[in-house]
DNA sequence: TAATTATTACTGTTTTAACATTTAATACGA
DNA sequence: TCGTATTAAATGTTAAAACAGTAATAATTA
C-alpha cells in the first residue's frame, strides 16, 4: 500500500484552518474568503475547498452553496443539543461497558480516572491539561465497549468544543465544589457490574459538564 | 443570499454516485477509478472529489490517502456497530418525547405510525415502499424531541443502511410474526408520558430491527 | 446635484493540465 | 525460455487558470 506517513496537501490545508479555529484566529459568524484560507495555508483552493468538506462535515463550519462558508457562532442552544448527542452516545458507552470489560482495560481507566482528579486537586489552573486528559478518558471509555463505531462518532461531536474551547479558560465554581474524586467515582460504577448505575452515573456525568459550560457561557455573553 | 435551487456540480456528482450505489451499479470492496466515476457523473475530477468527501464523512465510501476509495463490504459487526449508535439516539429521542410534546405532533405521528402498520398488513410486498415510511417516522420522532441535531445525526446513520439495502428485497418471518399495531403501540409508548417505558419499548424496537437485518445478512452471505 | 449606468474587483466554482507514483506490459539479454 | 530492465499507461493528487456570478466603486448623464 501507500506510505501512510506524509500527510496529502488537503491535510495539511486542514490541519491548519483547525489550528486557526481553535486558537481563534478566525472570525465568527462572518463568511471567509477561499482564497485567504489557502494563502493562510500555502496551498491552493482546491486543497483548501476539500479541507473545508471535512470540516463541514464536522460541524466547525457551516457552509452556503454558492455563498461561502463561515465558522458558526456557538449559542445557548447548539451548547445543549451537542451535549445530547453526547449523553446518548455516552450513556450508551456506559451501558455496553458494565455488561462486560477485562481486567486489564478496568485498570488503565482507573490510572485515568486517578490522573484526572490529580490534575483537578493539585493545581486547578492546568486547565487546558485537564481537559485533554478529560476527553481521552472519555474516549477510551467508548473504546472499551469495542464499538469502534461509537469512540469515531463521539470524537467528531467532541470536536465540535473547539467552538466554545477559547472560552473555557477558566474553572466554574461547580468543578470545585465536585468531590475529589470525582471521575474515579464514575469509572467505578462503570465498572460495577450494574447497568442501571452505570448510565444513571453517566448521566449526571454529561449533565454536570453542561450545566458548567452553559454556567461559562452565560458569563461571557453577558 | 444565493439561489439554492440550482443545485452544484458537486451536488450533482454526490446524487449520482450516491445513487449507484443505492443502486449496486458500483462494485464494492475493490478501489474505485475516480476519473471514472468523472466520466460517470459527467463531471470533472475534483467535483467528484468533493462528492467523496461528503461521502466518506457519511461512512458510505472509506478512502485511503494515495491510494483510492472503495466501497466498504458490509459486515456482521458493521452491522451491529451501526445499530449501536442508532439505538443511542434514537432512545434518547423517545426519552426526550415521552417528556414533552405537543397534540399537534401527536397526531402526526399517531398517523404515520398508522401508514406503517397498514402497509406491513395490506401488502408485504411493498418492501420498498415500507422502509421509506418507516424511517420516516422515525426521523420525525427525531425531529419532535426539538434536538435538531438529532434528526441529523440520525439521518447521517441511517444513510449508511445504503450499503445493506439492495439486499433487503424480502421480507423475514420476524416481521411477519410482529404484530399488526406495532408501530402504533410503539408511538403510544412514547407518548404515554413514562420516560422507562419510551425508553424500553425503543429498546426492544431497534434491537428487533437489528436482528432482523442479521437474519437477512446471515441468509444473503450463507 | 442626484440618479443611473458602466466598470472594476472581488467572490465561489469548475475545468484543464501538470505532477508524482505505481502498476502493467513490452523488449531485451542471458 | 526465463529473468530483468525499460517503457507505457494508469492512478491519485495538486496547482493554475478560466468561468460565472455579486458588490462596490467610478463615470456618465439628466
Amino acid at each position: 500500500m501507500a506510505n501512510t506517513d506524509l500527510q496529502t496537501v488537503s491535510e495539511k490545508a486542514y490541519d491548519c484552518i483547525l489550528s486557526a479555529i481553535a486558537h481563534d484566529k478566525l472570525p465568527k459568524g462572518e463568511f471567509l474568503s477561499q482564497r485567504d484560507l489557502a494563502a493562510l495555508a500555502g496551498t491552493s483552493v482546491v486543497s483548501v475547498r476539500e479541507a473545508l468538506k471535512k470540516l463541514e462535515s464536522e460541524g466547525l463550519i457551516e457552509a452556503v452553496p454558492r455563498w461561502g462558508v463561515r465558522i458558526p457562532i456557538e449559542t445557548r442552544k447548539s451548547l445543549e443539543e451537542r451535549y445530547r448527542i453526547r449523553e446518548a452516545l455516552e450513556v450508551m458507552a456506559a451501558y455496553l461497558l458494565s455488561q462486560g470489560f477485562d481486567s486489564e482495560t478496568a485498570q488503565k481507566l482507573r490510572d485515568m480516572a486517578k490522573a484526572c482528579d490529580e490534575i483537578q486537586e493539585r493545581d486547578m489552573y492546568h486547565i487546558e491539561e485537564f481537559y485533554e486528559r478529560h476527553q481521552e478518558l472519555h474516549l477510551t471509555i467508548a473504546e472499551s465497549t469495542g464499538i469502534e463505531l461509537l469512540k469515531k462518532e463521539l470524537e467528531r461531536i467532541q470536536l465540535r468544543s473547539l467552538l466554545f474551547r477559547s472560552a473555557k479558560k477558566t474553572w466554574t465554581r461547580r468543578l470545585e465544589e465536585e468531590g475529589e474524586r470525582w471521575h474515579r467515582d464514575l469509572i467505578e460504577a462503570l465498572l460495577s457490574g450494574d447497568p442501571v448505575l452505570a448510565q444513571e452515573t453517566m448521566h449526571r456525568h454529561v449533565q454536570f459538564g453542561l450545566e458548567h459550560d452553559l454556567e461559562v457561557f452565560d458569563r461571557i455573553t453577558s
